[in-house]
DNA sequence: AATTATGTTCGTAACTTTGCGAACAAATCG
DNA sequence: CGATTTGTTCGCAAAGTTACGAACATAATT
């Protein structure tokens, strides 16, 4: 930033996991495809209080965002997560939460 | 959820928390506060490409999302991270991504 | 060829987000 | 008091999100 006065790739990239994950149906999704051997279309529907055509949004935005990765296992569908930008993703957020935060912005604000 | 198919106190925390890092300029003023002794909204809004009604905006996203706090110090305006909650949203993504991921969802699909 | 099961896509409605310039508010400076 | 500095709030436009039911697509089954 500064200079240029744009966003980095790191910046954009963090935003849009971020954003993907900024819905609790999203955050459902992840943790019910996590803890599943099996994830079917119909067992993430029946975990949630929305309709099925929401919930394919929801996982089109997961998708979308390179969380998930779907297969068709005919007639239905099976989710799971991407690992490689699970692990990306989990390094980013790890990255920014452990930056060192510098004492003096403490403004008084905090206490 | 499952049996009453509703969303936690966590996952409705942590959407929070992820809808508010979800776009790159709020990413970039978090990282703009982690590093800066002293955090003016001018010297905020010299770091982004974005005009200063939509910063003031961002900001007040990230204030009700609890990420960080306002002080008036007249004429100027200090923010800084709130860093009960940044701690809190650090641990809330930290659990998310350490959660074991079951072998047998890997769906045939992530390789 | 109809029926069934499983999800996706379409169309729509209500709401939220993002962005900007202009107007406003508050305190200080001349 | 008028002018300046610093941010916020207002009003608006464009675009995106969330949600739903209905219609559709696909493959297996009868």
């Amino acid at each position: 930033m500064a200079e240029n006065k744009e966003y980095s790739v790191k910046q954009e990239l963090l935003a849009k996991f971020a954003r993907a994950l900024g819905h609790p149906a999203r955050i459902a999704i992840m943790e019910f495809l996590a803890g599943q051997p099996n994830c079917y279309f119909g067992d993430i529907h029946e975990e949630l209080p929305i309709a099925k055509a929401t919930v394919s949004q929801h996982l089109t935005a997961l998708k979308e965002a390179g969380l998930i990765q779907g297969e068709i296992e005919t007639p239905k569908v099976k989710y799971c997560i991407n690992k490689d930008n699970w692990t990306l993703a989990s390094f980013l957020f790890k990255e920014f939460f452990d930056q060192p935060i510098n004492k003096g912005s403490n403004c008084g604000c905090s206490k």
